[in-house]
RNA sequence: CGGGGUGUAGCGCAGCUUGGCUAGCGCGCCACGUUCGGGACGUGGAGGCCGGAGGUUCAAAUCCUCUCACCCCGACCA
């Protein structure tokens, strides 16, 4: 039984300072956490009971789906990291370290290196796939900004399991198990969430989904069609493509005089006062910015360090999304094209770029992607490559012709469904934010690969094994759940992961009858095997008692106090404020039936 | 890494512009008394290297220089 009258908390008043996010500022003003380092939390009393249900329930669940548990160490060695050359790749972010005699470690950020060995270590044939295992372990990012208490944070525990399979069939079923039990573990959770496709990025692989609880506080946008229930990552947003079109009756091209128009806005201006254009077009309605095809060029950096120049074509209403460059160009890294590297490429003109002077087979032989709006047989307006010229009525496929096409564009909420489009419905997206609470990915072999993970097939021949892997952020969730519980009075957590079934106020001070009676009333509920927490603190007045109640979030709340006169307490339902006088007499039943433990 | 902000008691803050008495307020903490179903009240206490270093000055929380830390936005982020 936990009593407040010793248990190690103190509940804050006001909020601290260095919180903005609800869940972090309600979990260290309850005395759940405190802050131990930039991004690293120490866990009460109270914050380490969540936390330990939190994780029994995902250690349950995985049990429950036949994956075996093991644990590594968080301190490993330079050289798995090296093979796979994350020690590299993994840039900054890698907490590196050295012991006495100069020789290279890190902490641990993910684990596959460690895993794709120890199967390697143990297993050599097919009979042994497939297998899936995982640890809960501590992780060690060095974020360049950890935030939001719990939610980032340098030092976090996440629960990472990895799956072996001989083929895609047999790695498709574990990607499937996984998936269903992350399903039942963030329902057990009491989790919203939301399944989103997702980029593999820099992880490799086909496949990936993002387990995504939809919270403004989340840092992941992703879109969802109300109509057909299509979710992904922004991300992994895909534009429909149009049908070509036929340009047979198009208009030729023409270059039009249009000083001053650096910027998209101008040079709409500019073409709707220009009626002569519009005619010799047949245009009739007024231009926008969905008209004009905006030209940017960025430099990539490839792991080798060379640097890679690439023009994006795009709609001029959006602007490039380096979120969504970045997934596709990976394990490039998009970086600004500078002004320097104007200087490098005199045919480009900056604020004119037309696709006269891009693409491969062009002067400047810079590759040229167009985003998948600029299809065969739709007409542009677009920089002439001239300071003040821009040519109208440049055609798609018959005066220019692109590379090829990337997602590139910014995602805007109205955008059509991919997968609506593809199946002739209506449906637009809509965007809303998430906290990324889990993440499964088909990684394939890329591991094994690098690693030399085989095993002896039916035929006697070495293949390599193909994986997946898959990632709850446990400590996080902790923080998603307070966070999609909370309300204005304080947290509110989900029984299952309280840090008790019941919080008793003692609404008296001193050693009483009403103390007494309070006493009894815990002994025997903790006897029926229900979590009690206990307010028996002497000096403290009722109006306390209560505020700390509800900050603290024991689902229900049950006061002793002057119903006793009447022979009742009062149970309280703190996610809906419910309240309803019980006799004494039939307490612990009644409390046994709404904790979910009817009977004795 | 870029931009913005903040460092004064356990927590939340004022004081700094325009240097000057014992550095102040609320909460919390300790003692005594009153109170006791919605963050009670009175009286008396404890608690501070004013983030750090250097400088200016008779005198620095306050002005100057450097530095460190933290928070927010962005970049970054299986």
């Amino acid at each position: 039984m936990l009593r407040l009258s010793s248990l190690f908390v103190r509940t804050l008043r006001e909020n601290p300072s260095d919180a903005e996010v609800p869940s972090h500022q309600l979990m260290v003003r309850a005395g759940y956490i405190r802050r131990a380092a930039p991004g690293g939390y120490t866990w009460l009393p109270l914050g380490w009971n969540v936390y330990r249900n939190v994780e029994r329930i995902v250690r349950e669940e995985m049990d429950a789906a036949g994956f075996q548990e093991v644990h590594f160490p968080a301190l490993l060695p330079r050289e798995p990291y090296e093979a796979t050359n994350r020690w590299t790749e993994y840039g900054p972010n890698l907490f590196r370290l050295q012991d006495r005699r100069g020789v290279d470690y890190l902490l641990g950020p993910t684990h596959e290196e460690m895993f794709t060995l120890l199967v390697k270590d143990l297993y050599s044939s097919y009979k042994d796939l497939p297998l899936s295992i995982y640890q809960i372990q501590t992780k060690f990012r060095d974020e360049a900004r950890p935030r939001a208490g719990l939610l980032r944070g340098r030092e976090f525990v996440m629960k990472d399991s990895y799956s072996f399979d001989i083929d895609d069939a047999g790695l498709s079923a574990s990607y499937e198990a996984h998936r269903a039990a992350y399903i039942k573990t963030f329902e057990r959770l009491n989790l919203p969430f939301v399944i989103v496709s997702a980029m593999s990025g820099a992880m490799g692989g086909s496949k990936s989904e993002e387990f995504l609880a939809p919270l403004e506080v989340g840092e992941d946008t992703f879109v969802r069609c109300v109509t057909c229930g299509y979710a992904a990552n922004t991300e992994a947003v895909t534009v429909p493509t149009p049908a070509a079109l036929d340009f047979s009756q198009a208009a030729p091209s023409q270059v039009v005089d249009t000083p001053d128009t650096p910027t998209i806005a101008t040079l709409v201006d500019l073409l709707n006062a220009r009626t002569d254009i519009n005619a010799a077009l047949g245009k009739t309605t007024a231009w926008t910015a969905t008209d004009t095809l905006k030209n940017v060029i960025i430099m990539l950096r490839h792991p080798d360090g060379r640097r890679e120049p690439l023009a994006i074509g795009l709609p001029g209403d959006r602007e490039v999304d380096m979120k969504r460059v970045e997934a596709q160009v990976g394990p490039a890294e998009p970086d600004a094209f500078t002004e320097a590297d104007f200087a490098n490429y005199p045919a480009l003109v900056k604020g004119y770029i037309g696709p006269d002077v891009l693409g491969s087979t062009s002067s400047s032989k810079i590759r040229y992607l167009v985003d998948p709006r600029v299809s065969t047989g739709t007409s542009w307006v677009t920089g002439a490559n001239k300071a003040g010229n821009h040519v109208v009525g440049l055609v798609c496929g018959r005066d220019f012709t692109p590379d090829g096409t990337i997602e590139a564009a910014e995602v805007l909420p109205g955008d059509t469904c991919p997968t609506c489009a593809a199946n002739h419905a209506t449906g637009v997206l809509e965007m809303a934010r998430g906290i990324e609470i889990g993440h499964i990915f088909q990684l394939g072999r890329k591991y094994a690969e690098a690693l030399n993970l085989t095993v002896l097939d039916q035929n006697g021949k070495q293949v390599v094994v193909t994986m997946g892997s898959y990632g709850i952020g446990v400590s996080r969730a902790v923080a998603a759940i307070a966070e999609a519980t909370l309300d204005d009075m304080g947290l509110c957590w989900p029984r299952e992961v309280a840090p008790a079934d019941i919080h008793i106020v003692i609404a008296s001070k001193g050693a009483d009858a009403i103390a007494e009676v309070a006493e009894r009333l815990a002994s025997e509920l903790e006897a029926s095997g229900l979590r009690i927490l206990l307010d028996d603190r002497t000096s403290v007045s009722p109006g306390v008692k209560f505020k700390d109640a509800e900050l603290i979030g024991v689902p229900t709340i049950v006061v002793v106090g002057k119903g006793l006169a009447d022979g009742v307490i009062e149970v309280r339902n703190r996610a809906n404020g419910e309240r309803s006088d019980v006799a004494i007499g039939e307490a612990v039943a009644t409390l046994r039936t709404i904790c979910g433990r009817p009977g004795n």
